[in-house]
DNA sequence: AACCAGGAATGTA
DNA sequence: TACATTCATGGT
């Protein structure tokens, strides 16, 4: 993949859709729950059921830490998978209080690479889920891979369709510039993006990547 | 009424 | 290593 095409896409994308403004405030914390809380869901899903968190007194590391599994699976219910995830949440909560002392900092400030092996240790924490909370909560360059991100390439002619994880992600960060800014708004945008469903013809009306790629979006 | 939404763990060969 | 199944709510 070339950096100059790369930069076009997002290039394209930012004229077009503006700033996306993703994961603003909350507080690394919350932004964490989120990324697991988020999982196979809408992010409109995850933010009730944080709220349910907030509102069982569950938004804490030492609360989760000291919950029982079944009322954090009770408070989590929106975002279905919701067993799996209260399990989730307890994992990362234990971890962090186990190995750093229940300092979230300690964690969060570990070189990037650090980072990202301590966090695919956690149960319920994978390759994009780890990237999403080293980019949007640690603040680091780290360029998160999803679904949305494989179509468009694929689309765009960049992919050819069996890559792994790791090797889209390597790809990507071998040729953009290691800014969190950047992957920050890049990944935002491309989701933005995915979430539109083109009409069959005309295809892509109004599309931003149109001299590029006719039809980025979901299947119509 | 199937299908999808800001995945990951577990089981099987 | 590579693919299938499970988790499970809520909106189209």
């Amino acid at each position: 993949m070339e950096t100059k095409a790369l930069l076009d896409i997002y290039e394209s994308l930012h004229r077009a859709y503006g700033p996306q403004n993703w994961w603003p405030g909350d507080g690394p914390l919350e932004i964490i729950l989120g990324a697991i809380l988020t999982q196979r869901t809408t992010w409109e899903n995850a933010a009730k059921a944080l709220g349910r968190l907030r509102e069982a007194g569950l938004c804490s590391l030492q609360a989760l830490d000291a919950a029982f599994e079944a009322a954090v699976a009770e408070a989590v219910r929106p975002s279905g998978c919701y067993r799996a995830k209260a399990k989730k949440l307890k994992a990362f909560a234990g971890k962090v209080s186990e190995r750093f002392h229940g300092d979230l900092r300690r964690l969060l400030d570990l070189p990037l690479d650090a980072l990202r092996v301590e966090l695919l240790e956690i149960h319920g924490i994978g390759p994009e889920t780890a990237d999403a909370i080293a980019l949007y909560a640690a603040g680091r360059p780290a360029f998160v891979v999803d679904a949305y991100t494989r179509r468009l390439l694929e689309r765009l002619g960049l992919l050819h369709g069996g890559e792994s994880y790791d090797e889209i992600r390597d790809a990507l960060m071998a040729v953009l510039p290691a800014d969190a800014t950047l992957f920050n708004e890049y990944h935002a945008l491309v989701v933005r993006h995915g979430k539109i469903r083109c009409r069959p013809t005309p295809r892509c009306e109004g599309c931003p990547l149109q001299e590029a790629c006719a039809y980025t979006g979901a299947d119509a």
